[in-house]
DNA sequence: ACTCATTTATTTATCAATAAATAAAGTTAT
DNA sequence: ATAACTTTATTTATTGATAAATAAATGAGT
C-alpha cells in the first residue's frame, strides 16, 4: 500500500467517524455532506470520491457499526445463568467506547429511506435471530422473550441518552 | 349549495390528521408539507395558514397524540396487581385505533430539531414521572423500573411494526 | 329581496435557501 | 511523467415560506 493510499484509506476511515458522530447527534437529513467533509477536513464533494451517495455513507457507517456490536457480543462466554447480564454489560462497554456507533444503530429503525429500512430491518432480524440461537443454546428458559427484552432494553437506553432522561435508564447511567 | 362533509370537517384537523400518517411512515423531514396539503387536497401554503412552521405542525401532531395516550392510560382503573397489564391492553387498543399517532410518538425523539427534542423530553418526563407516581400509589414493588419496562415495551413494540418484523415483539402481534 | 361591505377560505405565483451530485482542473509524491 | 489525491466551479432539484390575488360566504342596512 503505497502512501498515497493510506493516506486516501485513513481519509475514509475519518469519513465514517465524523459521519457516525453526526448521524448519530443530528440524523440522516440533518447531516449534510458538507457538514462531514468539514469535520474531517475536506471538500464536499470529495466525500463522493469514497461512496456514491449519501445513503450508501450512512450504510456504511451502519453497518461498522453493526459488525463491531455483533462483533463484542459473540466473545463473550459466560455460564447460562449470566449471559444476558454479561451481554448487557458489553453493550454498555460499547456505549462507552463507541458511543455514536451504537446511539445511531439503535436510531436507525426511524430513517424512513426504504435502501434504509431494508438494511436496518435485515440486520435487526439478523441480531434477534442470533440471540434466540444463543439462549436457546445456553438452556436459558424463554430464549425469544430474553431475546427482545435485551434489544428493548438498548431502545430505551438510547432514549434516554439522546433525551438526557437518565431516570428512563437509570442503570445505563453514564455521566 | 350544500357543505360537503369532508369539507365540512375542519380543515385544520384534516390537516392534523394526515399530517400524523405522514409524520409516522415518512419521517419529518421526508414528509413536505405539500405531501400534507395533498393528502388533504388542498395548496401547499394554505397549511401555512393554520401552522406558521412546519416544525409547529409537527409539534401539534404531536401533542395531540401524546395527550390522547396519558387520556387512555389514566382513565384506567384495575386492581394494583393488574395495574401494568390492564395499561399495556390500553396501549394496545390505542394502536390499533390510533396507529399513525401512536408509532409517531414512540419515534419522536430521534428528530434532531431541538425545539422538538425539547418537546419530546419534556413530555417524556412527564409521563414517566405520572406512571411512577401511579405504580407507587398503587403499590406496585419497583415503580421506577415498572415505569420504564413500560416505556421500553412500547418502544419494542413500536419497532417492530416500522421493521415489519412481528417476531421482535410477537405478544402485540396485530395482523 | 337586494345590494354593498366585510370577513373567511383558498389559490396562484414566486422567492430564497439549501444540498446532493457531477465534471473538470489542479496538486503532490514517486 | 504518471497516477493518486484533492479542490474549484457549477448544475439541478427540492422545499419551506411569503405575498398578493381570487372566490365564497355572511350579515347589515334599505
Amino acid at each position: 500500500m503505497s502512501p498515497n493510499e493510506e493516506i486516501a484509506a485513513s481519509r475514509k476511515e475519518q469519513i465514517l467517524q465524523s459521519a457516525a458522530a453526526l448521524f448519530a447527534s443530528q440524523g440522516f437529513y440533518k447531516t449534510t455532506t458538507a457538514h462531514v467533509a468539514e469535520a474531517v477536513g475536506v471538500t464536499q464533494p470529495y466525500v463522493f470520491h469514497f461512496f456514491k451517495s449519501k445513503e450508501q455513507l450512512y450504510l456504511a457507517v451502519l453497518e461498522k457499526a453493526f459488525d463491531r456490536m455483533m462483533n463484542q457480543f459473540f466473545t463473550v462466554n459466560a455460564p447460562p445463568d449470566q449471559l444476558s447480564t454479561e451481554m448487557g454489560r458489553q453493550f454498555e462497554l460499547l456505549l462507552q467506547s463507541h458511543r455514536n456507533e451504537m446511539l445511531l444503530l439503535m436510531q436507525s429503525f426511524t430513517t424512513p429511506e426504504p435502501a434504509v429500512r431494508n438494511f436496518v430491518k435485515e440486520k435487526y432480524s439478523f441480531a434477534y435471530d442470533r440471540l434466540v440461537e444463543r439462549f436457546v443454546k445456553a438452556g436459558v428458559p424463554n430464549p425469544q422473550w430474553q431475546a427482545s427484552m435485551f434489544i428493548s432494553l438498548g431502545l430505551i437506553g438510547t432514549l434516554a441518552e439522546v433525551l438526557e432522561l437518565p431516570k428512563l435508564a437509570p442503570w445505563c447511567d453514564s455521566e
